[in-house]
DNA sequence: TCAAAAGTGTTATGAGTACACCCATGG
DNA sequence: CCATGGGTGTACTCATAACACTTTTGA
């Protein structure tokens, strides 16, 4: 088989922005660092990119061995490509990002890695341009779940509203009102109410929802404006 | 300096997605292929990333050499990295999509590189994953369209409002109601309108416009919600 | 009975949409 | 004077946003 000649092979690695949310604020899973150069300092999870796998595949591959989950929510950020963003040796970074719910994500496992969750507005310097990955991520979850039914993803299955309002006026830093919020949530057709409460945050209780799967992927595409023109943006 | 050792290396290559729209039409920029394997076939501009610069400088060179323009809108689209999407040897593919305006565009160049445009509705088939990349960025194309005043980028400094609404029409492949085009493009501030008109069009004329580049700089990342919600979506 | 959070309804404003006629000009 | 495309105004509907009180229940 011919090859190309002459043309410079790089390394390729994936790091994954791994969001939370704790139930008050957004936090972000960060590992220290195992490697040569910057070992233990705090750092995206990563790894190369191997010969016979996809970028995804790479990814997954990381994002499971860093939290035991499969499934979660994944998706390709940009990719990162200084010549000299690695002192070590040039490598390219694709980063991805991710959304979980943080109960079920694996103490045990996380402790092999050294892996903390960070608030995510009080997050330390991290290695290479790790930092610029996360603000690039910030940025884009806010894009995206103000248009899209994204942020449930960072909930248990079953949620309460009160919940889903005080995750999404931790994404955008904001304050919304609830008797709007609500009306603005419900009429998508996503939400399913559920017959029980969650009695642990209040006297009265405040019911569960579960996602519609149905409208929920149908609507995923929909522009659907969920954010208040005078909240945050 | 240590490297990392026992880890794969891989080619790298930036590919264009580069649009353009003749007043009638979106039209793709497509090159016949000077490599093997494929040559000949239709194709995405396309390089190596070589050692010294970033993708994104990749990216510049590659469209520079195809188009002699400098300066275009240039934007990461989607990082491609199956295996197996070259089949002489692994190739990691950064795409990049690209709005530039035709009228610019030198003939002569392309003619070195066996260059031509094509009705983006009617594209050949192309080599590798090039179709996947090209269906990518129309979709995003349209996406981010829809929010942003992106298709300026397609027009020549002065344009009228026909053409303007000519150029949505083609992306979303609908008709808009002219009346409320107008409205709605004229109240987001963004449109100067000039002193002359241009009359080839018509015997009224058109009278031509020019971006408030002020207002487009500090509008460009604000929702703006240019498409009719009767219209495409 | 009280504290604390959940839940809900009304009104006013503005954006979006549907729709039809007049204008300017070159031939 | 007429054919062609350019340009504009109005009324209706619906989404949004602002705003405050009642409900539930455990302590």
């Amino acid at each position: 088989m011919t090859k190309y000649q002459k043309q410079t092979r790089l390394l390729a690695a994936v790091d994954c922005i791994v969001f939370g949310f704790d139930g008050h604020t957004m936090r972000l899973l960060l590992i220290q660092r195992a490697l040569e150069a910057e070992r233990g300092k705090w750092s995206l999870m990563g790894g190369f990119v191997q010969p016979h796998e996809s970028a995804d595949e790479a990814a997954k591959r990381v994002l499971h061995a860093l939290t035991g989950l499969q499934g979660v929510y994944l998706e390709q950020l940009h990719t990162f490509s200084d010549p000299a963003r690695d002192p070590i040796e040039r490598t390219l970074s694709i980063a991805y990002f991710s959304l979980i719910d943080i109960s079920q994500y694996e103490k045990q496992l996380s402790e092999e890695y050294h892996a903390e969750w960070f608030d995510l507005s009080a997050a330390p310097r991290l290695i290479f341009d790790h930092n610029e990955m996360v603000a690039m991520a910030k940025e884009k979850l806010r894009y995206k779940a103000a248009l899209h039914p994204l942020l449930f993803e960072l909930l248990p299955k079953k949620f309460t509203l009160p919940q889903l309002q005080t995750l999404f006026e931790g994404v955008y830093e904001t304050k919304f009102d609830k008797r709007n919020f609500s009306r603005k949530l419900l009429s998508t057709g996503l939400l399913v109410r559920q017959a029980d409460k969650d009695m642990s945050a209040s006297r009265k209780g405040a019911f569960y929802y579960k996602l519609n799967s149905k409208n929920y992927k149908a609507k995923f595409q929909d522009f659907l404006n969920l954010i208040p023109r005078t909240g945050a943006r």
